[in-house]
DNA sequence: ACTAACTGTAACTATGGTTGTTCCAGTTGG
DNA sequence: CCAACTGGAACAACCATAGTTACAGTTAGT
């Protein structure tokens, strides 16, 4: 299946909201604009950002979304994590056959490789911070349409 | 998400065709009992191990599937990789708006950060056998239910 | 040659999660 | 009081998966 795209939306909005030293107020139709996407679904994602205490929300006119902590000390493990539930790798659909050593074992070893597996990979998403990201971004921007002084 | 339970099964089988040092013969029919499942569910997922050359298959009256491989040569990541295909981390739904710093540039950060962690993820796959699983597999059942002399 | 036992594959259903959308209640600042 | 937000429910569209049935093709044994 993989994984639903949420993680990608959320790295976005951070993004976004690490701009100008980290400081900026967007609202979720700002953001949704950024993503060609929809104000309802940014703040599906921004809600559980939110859960996780890495966005902070503020409501009624002038509101809008704003990182909780500096663009550095925010990594892609934490936004993953934050968005993304439940582990990657699934088990078995039904509980295997428990007439069969295999079907009554494999599933504790399963679940003992996976989590590792998944761990090594939030371990990786972790090395990166949404800084970085961020000096990524405007980097591409500047290869791409050098300006003048 | 979440990716499909397709390793899982994957895993289940290879494990029931290690065992007897390997040289195990089962159908489809014999696979899907452990399993509990279906036997064409079962040619499904064994059918992309074949064409990644994990297993060979036989048709006709007495044949079935048995490993192409010694347990101690083929790893999770290998049968992660023949069953599972595409990233398992998402980029956008749709492609972000390229009147935005961040929506221009953003995807290509995001492939980098996700195929380095989706590479993580399946090094700690190849770091288990088959033969691990089976030799693990039936520790439990020794352990669960002790045998006398 | 016939039959039984397999694989290989197409077609279909049911299910569940995600995305996108509309709608409205609640909150806030001017 | 109004305009601009968030919060959240409800719903449709879509897509992959898991499971099932059905059938064609292949092989071994008699």
């Amino acid at each position: 299946m993989g994984v639903s795209s949420r993680c990608a939306v959320a790295v976005h909005a951070l993004t976004l909201l690490a701009r100008d030293g980290g400081g900026q107020l967007l609202t979720s139709a700002e953001i949704a604009e950024s993503l060609d996407s929809n104000p309802v679904v940014v703040r599906r994602v921004l809600g559980r950002l939110r859960d996780a205490s890495l966005v902070l929300s503020s409501e009624g006119s002038g509101g809008g979304w704003r990182l909780a902590h500096s663009p550095q000390a925010v990594t892609l493990r934490d936004a993953y994590c934050a968005v993304e539930e439940g582990p990657v790798l699934s088990l078995h659909a039904h509980p295997p056959s428990t007439s069969c050593v295999v079907g009554r074992n494999v599933q504790g070893v399963l679940e003992e490789e996976f989590t590792a597996a998944e761990w090594a990979m939030r371990e990786r998403l972790g090395r990166t911070t949404i800084a970085d990201v961020l000096s990524r971004v405007l980097a591409g921007d500047r290869q791409s349409t050098p300006q003048g002084p």
